[in-house]
DNA sequence: GCCGTTTTCGGCCCGACTGTTTTCAGTCG
């Protein structure tokens, strides 16, 4: 990003800042915050740019170009010289504290002459703030934990960590709850570099019982906020956690205002106005009867609004919608690839120290709605064996999931269905689907069926393993091993395989390396 | 202050939650 843009990125943001301070009217505040990040997102040098180009940059109008054409002759901007005048140089640090926005600021200020944190900290010790309409004792608590804490410097985390923190938050839930999505959102999942304050959304029909245990996980330090689908809470490390509960049906509207940026949900919203919409998290209704057009799937809320998909990464208002209007939206690089090869790559060195050893190159694959998988053929070729899963979309109905699989089994890539019913036990029921016709097609095409070993899976269970190994079907035991200790499992998946009958004859992976490569090659030759 | 295929004037995203109020303003994301 030029320099210059950024340059003029922040004096534009000080100065809305300043504005907000001294009561300016929110839009016009709002007009300069918006050509701030239009400017610090621009990808041209605003140097290099005529008057007409300057003009061209989204949100930047006539007096804009005059403060922009000031500040690159002069270096300065006159009329934000003299607001800086005005305005008391401690108050816009007044604006960090959370709870305290520019109306109790120019409260504080013109009832009690706050000027900085320092004294607005002083005059909430002294109990001076809840003397003043408009405020109260709880205000005065609030804002005093809010100085506190700011002043503690709780900084933005790496994004590492705050992935690591909402994992374990998702673990704790998963164990506890009963919901048919989770997953993290906000900046997290935009993966800004580092994260301010960790968005956990979920769906689920009962909100109650999953803010109870969210807001009592032990490593909570404060409830910050409680309400009947919304919790935010401060961890023990000092991390501030939100958590939404939202219907199934909503999910995708919920994940699209969820993940923001911000400034990326007003530039889609105005889009749904535009078009005589409205974009809540609840979904993209018409304005006049308020019917539903879509909600359930973030594809679902883009496509009707006449965008392709935006990957998060790219929210960021920098552009990416009318990139996406345009058609000229890129598929940003998907590392995956060249990870995916990296790996094959240390295999095939591991294979030179243990020669005596074959090792296979195998990977999981998701099964999308329609019954695809990850990759293109040429790619997936690449690998020894593939397992494809299903991760989402539990709800479709009994045709719909039946034809998915059948897809991903007629994939002749495709070596075996992983997890195949997607149940969780106690938390989440098997997809509906025809079994027979599922196990039908798994003989037809030489797909083998997973019994997946994981405590809380044990999927095929039992009684489908028995029916699937009469009709004819061969399993594949599998621990779906994230970590080393998890081989330990295998002695559950043996354990159902057992109940439902089955024998080592039914069972891939008893076979000869010789045999499951040649179970592997059969089906390829009808690719 | 910016913007426009209903507009050059009159709009400007939307809803949850809190606290201080007796129906709503302020703040947040």
């Amino acid at each position: 990003m030029p320099k210059t843009n950024e340059e003029v990125e922040e004096l534009l943001g000080e100065w809305a800042e300043l504005q907000q301070i001294t009561g300016r009217d929110p839009y016009r505040v709002r007009a300069y915050e918006k050509a701030a990040r239009s400017i610090g997102g621009y990808s041209k040098d605003l140097r290099e740019l005529d008057d007409k180009g300057i003009l061209a940059i989204p949100n930047v109008g006539k007096n804009m170009l005059g403060r922009i054409r000031e500040y690159l002759d002069t270096g300065t901007m006159h009329e934000l010289e003299d607001l800086r005048e005005m305005v008391p140089a401690g108050m816009r640090e007044l604006l960090r504290i959370p709870g305290l926005g520019p109306k109790k600021a120019i409260l504080v200020y013109e009832q009690l002459g706050v000027t900085n944190l320092a004294e607005l900290a002083a005059a909430a010790e002294a109990n001076k703030l809840r003397d003043i309409k408009g405020l109260g004792a709880k205000t005065e608590e609030s804002l005093l934990r809010g100085i506190r804490n700011y002043t503690a410097q709780e900084e933005r985390i790496m994004v590492d960590q705050a992935l690591q923190a909402a994992d374990r938050i998702i673990a704790t839930l998963s164990e506890t709850c009963t919901f048919d999505e989770i997953a993290y959102a906000g900046s997290l999942r935009r993966m800004r570099e580092t994260i301010g304050d960790i968005d956990i959304l979920v769906a689920a029909s009962e909100a109650e019982p999953i803010m109870d245990a969210f807001a009592s996980m032990a490593r909570v330090r404060e409830v910050k906020a409680k309400g009947a689908t919304k919790t935010t809470i401060v961890t023990r490390q000092g991390l501030q956690v939100d958590l939404r509960v939202v219907p199934y049906e909503a999910w995708g509207a919920a994940l699209v205002y969820f993940t923001g940026s911000k400034a990326h949900n007003i530039k889609v919203r105005e889009i749904a106005v535009k078009k005589g919409l409205k974009l809540s998290e609840y979904g993209l209704f018409h304005a006049k009867d308020g019917s539903i057009i879509a909600a359930r799937t973030e594809e679902e809320v883009y496509e009707a609004l006449g965008l392709p998909w935006i990957p998060p990464t790219m929210r960021e208002d920098r552009g990416e919608v009318e990139a996406a209007l345009a058609g000229t939206l890129p598929t940003p690089v998907d590392m995956t690839r060249d990870a995916v090869l990296e790996q094959r790559k240390k295999l095939k060195t591991l294979q030179k120290r243990y020669p005596k050893m074959t090792i296979l190159h195998g990977c999981e694959l998701n099964i999308a709605k329609d019954g695809t998988v990850d990759y293109d053929p040429e790619f997936l070729a690449g690998f020894d064996v593939l397992v494809a899963s299903v991760h989402s979309y539990f709800r479709l109905s009994a045709e719909e999931q039946t034809a998915r699989l059948i897809a991903a089994i007629e994939n002749p890539l495709v070596n075996v269905i992983g997890h195949p019913s997607g149940r969780m036990i106690g938390r989440r029921p098997p997809i509906d689907m025809d079994f027979g016709a599922v196990c039908a097609a798994a003989i037809r095409t030489g797909t083998a069926l997973e019994v997946n070993s994981f405590p809380d899976r044990l999927d095929l269970r039992d009684d489908h393993v028995r029916w699937a190994v009469e009709a004819g079907v061969t399993l594949s035991v599998d621990t779906d091993a994230h970590a080393p200790k998890h081989m330990d499992n295998i002695r559950f998946g043996i354990a159902t395989a057992q109940r439902g009958w089955a024998t080592k004859a039914d069972v891939l992976n008893t076979r000869a390396l010789k045999q499951l490569q040649e179970f592997v090659a059969r089906k390829r030759k009808h690719a």
